[in-house]
Order: C-alpha cells, then structure tokens, then sequence
DNA sequence: CGGGCGGCCTGGAGGC
DNA sequence: TGCCTCCAGGCCGCCC
C-alpha cells in the first residue's frame, strides 16, 4: 500500500503524539507475518523504554527509543498503525498492539501479512539487510537528475521498473511511478539507456514535486490507507495516471486515452498521445 | 549483473 | 446468494 508519502504522512501525525511516550509492554497475536516477527527480542527491546525520535527511511518508518534501540516498521501492502485510546476494541487482523504508559495502544493491522516489525541497535540499521542496498532520499539535497543518469548507466530496461528499484532512489512505489512519468510526459517502457540529461532532471524534479503534494495532501488513500489518527489521505483525487484506464487525458484532453499495461507484473498507467 | 517472474497473504469487486 | 477469477500501494529470491 504506501509508498514514501504515506510513511511520512504517518511519521508526522505519530511524532507529536508518541515522542516522550514509554512502551509499557508489547502483545504480538500473530508473529507470522511474511518475515516473522522476533517476538521474544522485540519485547525485550522495547518494553520499558521511552520514544525520543520518529524517522523514515525509504518506506521504513524507524521509532527511536530511549537506549539507542530503534524499532522498525514496514506496512507492506496493507499495514496500518494507529495510535487509539486503551479501551478500543482489538479488530480484524491486528497482529501486534504496542501498550503505552498513557493507557493508549500503538496497534498494527495488516491483513495481508506483507509488513515487517522489527527492533535493533540503532547503529546497525545502516548495514542491514534490508537497509544496505537502499539508494538515495528523494528529498536528499543531492538527489539530482544526474544521480538518476549514472544509475542508468550499463541498463537498458523500462524506465518504469527503474524509478521503483529502491536501490536507484528509495519510496516510489507503483502509483507515484505512473505519475512521475505522466508528469514528465516519458513513456513508461521506454528504456532508461534513451533518456536525455535534461529528461532525468525533470525526472528527479518531478519525483519531489509528485512525492511532496502527495504529502501536503495526505497520502493516496486507495483503501486502507490512513494516518496514526485514521484520517485518510485525499491525494487519490489529484492522481491523473494512476488507476484512470480508460479516462481522459488531462494534459491532451483526449478521451478515453489513458491506457492500462503490465510491466515486470504491475499496472502502469499512461497517456500514449502525450507520452514518449 | 540486470531484469523478469513467482510467491508471500487476505479481501474486495465484478462476472456468471 | 454463491462461486470463481482477477486484482491490489511491497519486496525478496530465484531464475535466465
């Protein structure tokens, strides 16, 4: 389900509320998510310890605990965390609530067990196996077109696939690669050894902008999606590619031109009057 | 080594 | 109403 906008979407609705916070204890329902969860060393890790800093890396959201450990979450496809008074209910599919010294939960739903919860020595993230061969920030001051045209170097495949491989640039996932590349007016299979200098700066350009309002507005809610309060994102209105088959351009004005394809197993959407 | 594909899971939508 | 198929925002590991 999300994608960088929707992590830091979550990241800054859970920082005001959770920093200072202590985890009192932690309830792991269901530890067989795709990776299980390390029950007994995550709640050793954390219980006790109070949160002094919320941070995303890549799709990661990382809750910095008092001690130098850090506890990492992923969403997968259908994550969602969210902060909710003591009494509420457990639902469907929650497989791992945090307790917080307030008497408020920090609940982790995810009903297609593609996310991940993990905790270790802040200091390690860096060279784990899920962080290594991460690729730079998209907000990073130094992501920059030719950042994108050296990584190019030595491919030749679709320029779609390319934007989504997190070991080029990390947090654009399947819907904000169709937009970037809607923004950009570049065919979605057109292969990354034929774009120009200039093309990978609107690239990169369009990567901050599509990313950045997806933020301000929320996050794409096609779903599930929502904040650590519930509130769903409203980004989904301004999306002009994604999930639009069949539709009309709103660059050309065409109707009917935005095309649905498959690539390497995803849907991309496109115009084909105004993309090449 | 780059890149395509299957697999991991459940649930919702749509066709018949 | 029920059954079947397809599809879904991520990511890894296995192939060629």
């Amino acid at each position: 389900m999300p994608e960088l906008p929707e992590v830091e979407v979550l990241r800054r609705s859970l920082e005001p509320r959770l920093m200072g916070e202590t985890i009192e204890g932690v309830t792991v329902r269901v530890p067989a998510l795709r990776e299980p969860i390390p029950k007994a060393r995550l709640a050793r890790d954390v219980t006790g310890r109070q949160v002094v800093g919320l941070r995303r890396r890549a799709k990661y959201l990382l809750i910095d605990l008092a001690g130098g450990i850090t506890l990492v979450l992923h969403l997968g496809m259908s994550g969602r965390l969210t902060l909710v008074p003591g009494e509420t209910p457990p639902e469907a599919h929650e497989h791992v609530v945090f307790h917080l010294a307030s008497g408020r939960r920090l609940r982790f739903r995810d009903p297609r067990r593609f996310g991940q919860i993990f905790s270790l020595p802040g200091e390690e993230i860096a060279g784990h196996r899920r962080f290594a061969h991460l690729g730079i920030e998209p907000f990073d001051p130094a992501f920059t077109g030719d950042c994108l045209r050296r990584s190019a170097l030595g491919r030749r495949g679709p320029v779609k696939a390319f934007l989504m491989d997190a070991s080029v640039v990390v947090g654009v996932g399947n819907i904000y690669a169709s937009e970037v590349l809607f923004q950009t007016r570049i065919h979605p299979r057109r292969s990354v050894a034929r774009i120009s200098r200039q093309r990978w700066e609107a690239v990169a350009e369009a990567v901050r902008t599509v990313l950045g309002e997806a933020i301000a507005e929320g996050g794409t809610t096609l779903n599930d999606f929502t904040d650590g309060e519930g509130n769903r994102g409203y980004f989904q209105v301004s999306l002009a590619a994604y999930g639009r088959e069949g539709e009309a351009c709103h660059r050309c004005g065409e109707g009917g031109s935005i095309r649905r394809i498959v690539q390497a197993g995803r849907s991309t959407f496109y115009c084909p009057r105004c993309q090449h």
